[in-house]
DNA sequence: AATTTATTTTAGGCAAATCTAAAAAAAATC
DNA sequence: GATTTTTTTTAGATTTGCCTAAAATAAATT
């Protein structure tokens, strides 16, 4: 069941996927362009993952990932996105600073270490920039539902999940009578403190801190 | 100044330093041994390490690594050391299964990276082996200064240093009437909490705790 | 000192990943 | 529908790291 690829090989993999994800399926100049690669050396590729079963491709057609090329997207996107929460949260990167590393990291694949990495982080389901962090299944949020923290001003959304189910957030979220299900609308954001202003219908304006925000999940309206 | 070098490369020169530390100098016969290679691969890269200036070697004679050549091993071991640190004291691996896992994260290169993780698991002085792990200038604590944790019994032994100027530890060595300079012998080691009983000259026999041991730094007699 | 043995290097080749230039196919335009 | 343009593939080289087999050198034996 270990795939044990190049690091290139996990690096074309993640691109098509990431390509699928706007467009559905993906071409070579598209391909070449994201990796900044030549279309030959792309076309080299695609025949070689063709061969081992991750990619669905026919000479001069569009192409797309396999069922197994796509479980493998997910493995790489997911310790992608550990690392990086682990680079902010645990060693003080800041969130445009931590990509690069990562790109490394990913391809260090023992499952074990990934899954302590998880388990260590007290399995988050975002990364520093709002993208949804695969669980060791491969499933991941929506990515309708998002951060708190990444909603724009005026935004309105409806509170869809906590990552945290402590009884010192728990406690927190009755004081500000906030449930799951509850609908807001962001007012303001302050970046000296990274709050956040909502408002919840019949009720005053509230203050969000960062903390809470980061933790709290909601789907866009 | 960043070297910039494959992880092929990283690793001879790596094999190259500790077999260096052993016999002082290095022949292709031992390297290829040690790599699991041929002796015309080894060859092959001794040219390359040599045209980089990393390696001090004329056809036919014993080499060694050039100055440039061992501040970069020192960079690579300190990667090595500092994550199996963190993989059993963060993650909770065994001290038995992280080699293979540094063996692959310490081909990341980011400086920042390293320093960061370093401040992150408080500067430690040791690997979950034993061994010293350079700082961020590739100076580390001599060979002969080892954690009291891995002394054999019968070991006499005396107090050079402690990896935590805590108020909490200070008060625990006070009241033990340990120092730097203590003289103290290993008379028995219980596997049930790896806890040492030691005999300090004119006291008791006392036990330290595993967590003690760890961060007691002694030099053999 | 001559011969045997061990070590090391060279020569030539192979696989992976890349490139440039040319050919083939598909898409767009007239 | 024929022609131009774009996209994609193929052909042939290059670089890195590795191999085997043969040649060169050094070390050990007699
Ligand atoms: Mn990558
Ligand atoms: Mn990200
Ligand atoms: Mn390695
Ligand atoms: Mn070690």
């Amino acid at each position: 069941m270990q795939s044990n690829l190049s690091v290139t090989e996990e690096n074309y993999i993640k691109a098509v996927y990431h390509l699928q994800q706007a467009s559905g399926s993906v071409t070579t100049n598209v391909l070449s362009a994201k990796l900044v690669t030549t279309p030959a050396s792309v076309t080299d590729m695609l025949k070689k993952l063709k061969a081992k079963g991750l990619l669905l491709y026919e000479p001069y057609k569009v192409f797309c990932l396999s069922p197994t090329g796509s479980k493998i997207a997910l493995e790489i996107i997911r310790r992608h996105r550990l690392w990086e929460y682990f680079l902010v949260e645990k060693l003080a990167f800041g969130w445009d600073e931590v990509h690069e590393v990562a790109e490394e990291l990913e391809h260090v694949g023992s499952k074990k270490l990934v899954d302590k990495l998880d388990q260590f982080l007290d399995f988050p389901k975002f990364d520093p920039h709002g993208d949804p962090i695969p669980d060791c299944n491969g499933l991941m949020s929506s990515v309708e539902q998002v951060s708190l923290a990444y909603l724009p001003i005026g935004q309105q959304a409806q509170v869809t999940a906590v990552s945290n189910q402590s009884t010192e957030l728990l406690e927190l979220l009755g004081h500000k009578h906030i449930n799951i299900g509850t609908r807001l609308e962001v007012l303001a954001k302050f970046s000296f403190d990274n709050s956040i202003e909502v408002k919840i219908k019949d009720l005053q304006p509230l203050n969000i801190s960062e903390q809470l925000a980061g933790v709290l999940f909601v789907k866009t309206l």
